[in-house]
DNA sequence: TTCGGCTGCGAAAACGTTTCACCAAACTGC
DNA sequence: GCAGTTTGGTGAAACGTTTTCGCAGCCGAA
């Protein structure tokens, strides 16, 4: 068929006209009910007559309005996705998981930033709410922080992702320590057998996790941690470059491994040990922690790290929400999504 | 007023069973039309009924239904924001621009990821139709190329946002000479003369538009470059460090500041001319483009660049498509938005 | 007293779809 | 030939708003 056919058949009027189910079903000489049964599957008919319904649906090329439908089956086929991760270094491959679980099953998602902002963030969630969202997907920057704005109130389901939710909700979260055992068993695999743990600042979650991950895998192996505790700083790379030094100039043996909090901090470690002229991984193994692509990729050698699998969190998140929409039960709790290790020259 | 008095209103029949306005028509003993004209504004009315109508919708928390007035009124309050940028890097501030300057009109965004794939994107394309989004905005990563769907046929307003669109379509972009000139200038009042560039692949608009403003600059200021040619390499930290070495093993004289195509070039260069004991700035000033933080904000020292000002790209792109949606006359065309230096230590 | 205008409010249509209930005609078995 | 069933289809209500129109009742003026 020319596909030039319909875009005039749609132009029949002035712009903005809309072609709706009547006017497939005066083409099509049928009642609308017929026509919405004819292109839905439903209801009893001539094939003749259902083929010649959705032959006169193309021709038009109708598209079903999803508002009105909505308003009648009480169901938008919508749901909110509220961030505060500005940056979108987490929200947005949770966001991709999401959306690419979804897309197939007719669900949109608006996207909201809330910032820091309680204000801001109410009225994202009243629009949602206005704009009937069948239910909402929280997701933040952090496992142990809550977004600015207060979900218990809402009449839809609520699923939060790599964010904390209140007691008795429905989450999702990486599994930080399966991830830093992951990296410590792949370094003990590799021989090493002295290996570090350089990280981030105490009060976050996540410090604590892939630290109770790496004691748990060390001591698994039978090893003891070339340091008592974890080599504890801020998430850059000016850390990561400092840690090296304070790793080296001990009285201590230098470590064969070091398994970093992130990347950044692999990176600044493992330009500082080039610097020193150690070669990684020869005399240093080292892992990072995130694969963010854009510095995973660039250090030299490239690094080997930790995946949180986010895009996967976002699908599950996404899934999970749409049985709570659809009546399935859900038990309540936190789950926790395994990591995987991307492996690159970085680890040997 | 108690809080939770309007809570167990809401919950007075079973779950899900929204509050309508008729509930308030009802519960203020007035028609729904009435009801209707208090809570906008409209009509004509005794003043004490009107209060009458708003307190009810305040006690009963009275949300009205976008869905329906959205049927009514054929505009839906919702755009839909199409990129092909997965990773973020330029679209997240473009969204947070469009978002907050719809936010308060309330208008919501869809947000769709097509990535490369022409049948993912119509997939996406046709959903936000069906849902009767009332324009779209078409956003990428790079200024010269398009998105995989073809927006020609769709019949509501398309504005183009950091990306290619058709012939006499309304865009914004950077405007990427400006961008240049600004970072030359800067260089050329803190007493460079001798300015190199160094950029990334030839095939990029963007390459091409600030060598132009670099080449500008320079005229202006009455100065030659120091190499003939800008300097073209990939967009990497590795070419960066690499074009160092280009730039100083010739018999030419050393540049005394180096203009760079991206924040990672100027990442790579910073770090190869330290290690090769010069010294930014004293010795080379280094500005960069992108103002992309973690890069800038991490070099050592912190990177002056060139911000291309995304959000409040996206803040324009907004508001245009409320003007096309709106029926406001907009003249078609490409508007080049202006970029601003961001001055850090690494120019002085 | 009648007429026009103003005030305060309500009835009903409209948006585009889905679905329940129903109906006429044709067909079946006996 | 007739009761019962199947086939192929239609009418109308419903979802929750907004808006146009109209209708009382009242007031002031002629």
């Amino acid at each position: 068929m020319d596909d030039r056919a319909p875009r005039a058949a749609t132009g029949r009027a002035k712009r903005g006209a809309r072609v709706t189910i009547h006017d497939v079903a005066k083409a099509s000489s049928v009642s609308v009910t017929t026509a919405s049964q004819a292109l839905s599957g439903q209801g009893r008919m001539a094939l003749a007559t259902r083929e010649r319904v959705k032959a006169a649906a193309k021709a038009l090329s109708f598209r079903p309005n999803a508002i009105a439908r909505a308003l009648l089956k009480q169901r938008s086929f919508t749901i909110g996705l509220l961030t505060n991760d500005t940056y979108g270094r987490f929200t947005l491959p949770v966001m991709a998981g999401i959306s690419e679980a979804l897309v197939d099953r007719g669900v949109s998602v608006f996207l909201c930033s809330v910032e820091r902002d309680p204000v801001i963030g109410q009225s994202h969630v009243d629009a949602m709410l206005e704009k009937q969202v069948d239910g909402i997907i929280a997701s933040g920057k952090r496992l142990d922080s809550r977004l600015p704005v207060d979900l218990s109130g809402v009449d839809v389901p609520v699923v939060y992702a790599y964010c904390e939710g209140p007691e008795g909700s429905v989450g999702f979260v990486s599994d930080d320590g399966q991830g830093a055992r992951l990296a410590v068993a792949h370094l003990v695999d590799r021989g090493c057998r002295r290996i570090a743990h350089v990280t981030g600042p105490e009060d976050f979650a996540v410090v604590h996790r892939r630290a109770e991950g790496f004691a748990a895998a060390l001591a698994a192996a039978g090893l003891a941690p070339v340091r008592a505790e974890p080599l504890i700083g801020d998430w850059s790379e000016a850390w990561g470059f400092a840690a090296a030094g304070a790793l080296l100039e001990g009285p201590a043996a230098p470590p064969d491994a070091v398994f970093c909090g992130n990347d950044q901090i692999a990176r600044g470690l493992i330009d500082a040990l080039t610097l020193r002229g150690l070669r990684v991984p020869q005399d240093v193994a080292v892992i990072g922690f995130d694969n963010w692509e854009i510095f995973a990729a660039a250090t030299r050698p490239p690094l080997t790290t930790v995946d949180m699998n986010l895009k996967d969190l976002g699908r599950h998140a996404g899934l999970t929400l749409l049985d709570l929409v659809e009546g399935r039960p859900v038990s309540p709790g936190i789950r926790k999504l395994p990591c995987r290790l991307v492996v690159r020259a970085s680890s040997g």
